[in-house]
DNA sequence: CCGCGCATTTACAACGTGGGAAACCTGACT
DNA sequence: AGTCAGGTTTCCCACGTTGTAAATGCGCGG
């Protein structure tokens, strides 16, 4: 075993509880006796255990994030911005997916793991409104994404219409003309695509560019495989875009590879802009631009708020809040260009 | 707080011990007994305090996964795998990822986390046999993958040679010549990609196919843009395989996607195996043969092997083990056909 | 010189669980 | 009836930590 309070108590000659007093930056210790104490935890490596401490706070120190994909390397890369920051708050994240199936975020929401966490972040995809209402678990849940309930949870998300509009803007200020969506979606209209669409749509009006259904591609997924067959259908419907604006980088990746295969020069020919910037985009054959979500200011609000909540206890209910971290657009290569 | 033993004992009328070791299966507990506690157990909703129990115990009930990168699906997938099978053994899985950065390897295997986890299974890229050497954590070791060191530490890892060697012998019967190799890396004799490409070469050699360095195409990474852009410069360079077997499912996946803009049809011209079985490779439009390492036993052997030296203690050293779990052909549409 | 107030240190209990041993109960055998 | 064996239940404690309250020590004003 390791060692404990009492070993380090022992050798210093004082109290149990003056050690701990001491670990935990009790005010009132002498000088002193502090370094006396402080001397021999260094030297005998004393690590506190954090299960008996948990015990005695009654917590684990555990929260779960429970993402869709930890195969989309947006989603592994918010989930170290998650483990990264939270474990600065001496708290220890539990890495789930759910696959996007409603079952599974059921069972997370439910609280599956629920004596072993105690919160839980939760990135939905299908969860319905019903199965929050349902829920009757009393471990905080704070939920990620653009998916809007009407349940009293902490709600994080970025502004997707004001990212895409500035994106979308972006382009239409390098002087292109005819910008295509790729990425589109069918389905709820809350749902993230939608609003990326929704801020295209809004700056293509404003500034007089077409809008019309030749320019949106839909696609299945969000892979570079999705991007490369949305482009290539694109191109074969005889659309000539000079700029694409796509639904994430993933998307924007695979566009950009079918535009190579076709002849067509990023940026000169085509000017491609991103979303999420994910670390590939940013060694590509032609770097690429992208709005950055700001993944540790997510991390930052998503941790905080279930701690907060947290800390207040089940009882006095803090008011559920909407919470809009920043973004950022990152211009690289592939918009770098004038037509 | 929830429900303890102290709650479910006052309700039942029996100690609480008596509760605990109904809980735990005890022997010696009348059956009326047992069905009293039981239903007390399930009228209250009673669930053990893992933090409490742990610390009786003295360990934490958690193990961590190091894995190099989640956005691989190969490794998404095994994580997946583990954290099944070790949670049905009542073990948190903590997954980590070290980015292959021999920093952040050198970083777990020595014992980042120590009092929070009771083992680790690392998947080591660039460690060294020397950091191995160095560490002084008790906490139980065990290595996945291809890289060998000599040192005491359990080792999991398929035979590569012989499940490529299945692969390559899968073209020969197809009747295929010239067959190449997609992802050799520069590097160490060891790794991963050397051994692919040995038991491809040894089979080439054995049939009387070609293995001239024009068949083997390098690649810098594992991903579907390595595996397109390495196809390419194949394609390029003037040979005309007649099927390629690739280091893995996602250089597989780029490189059908190359051939495909290149006019030639998989399989009927270029027939194509892959490595791995990641779920991609089912949803291809051409879906994907591919040698699949069998991921539960992989992710079986390891907890396994891992929980047993936890078992055994720190002082009764088992000798270390070299475990090779099974591998399998899955033969799907990319090679279905005849030339 | 006493006593008060404050800073510092310590004693104790409790978080929920399970190992070990003692206590209890039942029934059979002497 | 007394004793013993064996199954069943309970008691007590410890795991390592920290909150609370009590104890100790010190300086200073009266």
């Amino acid at each position: 075993m390791g060692i404990s309070l009492k070993d380090v108590a022992q050798r210093a000659g004082v109290s149990i509880k003056t050690v701990s007093n001491v670990v935990n930056g009790y005010r009132h210790v002498t000088p002193q006796t502090r370094q006396r104490v402080q001397r021999v935890i260094d030297e005998l490596g004393y690590r506190p255990n954090l299960t008996a401490r948990h015990l005695r706070k009654g917590r684990t120190g555990m929260i779960a994030l429970a993402l869709p994909e930890l195969g989309n390397p947006y989603f592994a890369e918010l989930a170290d911005a998650v483990i990264e920051y939270a474990g600065g708050l001496e708290y220890i994240v539990l890495l789930d997916h759910t696959g996007g199936r409603r079952d599974q975020e059921v069972l997370f929401a439910q609280g599956f793991r629920a004596r072993v966490i105690d919160g839980l972040i939760l990135s939905p995809i299908e969860l319905e409104n019903e199965d929050l209402l349902a829920r009757d678990s009393d471990a905080p849940l704070v939920l990620l994404g653009e998916r809007q309930y009407d349940a009293p949870y902490d709600h994080i998300a970025i502004d997707n219409v004001a990212a895409a509009r500035t994106a979308a803007a972006h382009l239409v200020e390098l002087g292109r003309r005819r910008i295509a969506f790729l990425g589109a979606r069918h389905g709820r209209a809350r749902q993230t695509a939608h609003l990326r669409l929704q801020g295209w749509r809004e700056v293509m009006s404003e500034t007089g560019r077409p809008t019309g259904e030749e320019f949106i591609a839909v696609t299945d997924g969000y892979t570079r495989e999705d991007g490369a067959q949305a482009m290539a259908r694109l191109l074969d419907s005889g659309v000539r875009p000079d700029a694409v604006f796509c639904y994430n980088d993933l998307i924007a990746i695979g566009a950009m590879r079918t535009l190579g295969t076709r002849g067509l020069r990023v940026p000169e020919d085509v000017a491609v802009v991103g979303f999420d910037d994910i670390e590939d985009g940013r060694y590509c054959a032609t770097t690429l631009t992208t709005v950055a979500p700001h993944k540790r200011g997510i991390a930052r609000a998503a941790t905080d708020a279930l701690l907060e909540r947290l800390a207040a206890g089940t009882g006095n209910a803090i008011e559920p809040r909407r919470l809009q971290p920043g973004f950022a657009l990152i211009t690289r290569e592939s918009t770098a260009g004038k037509p």
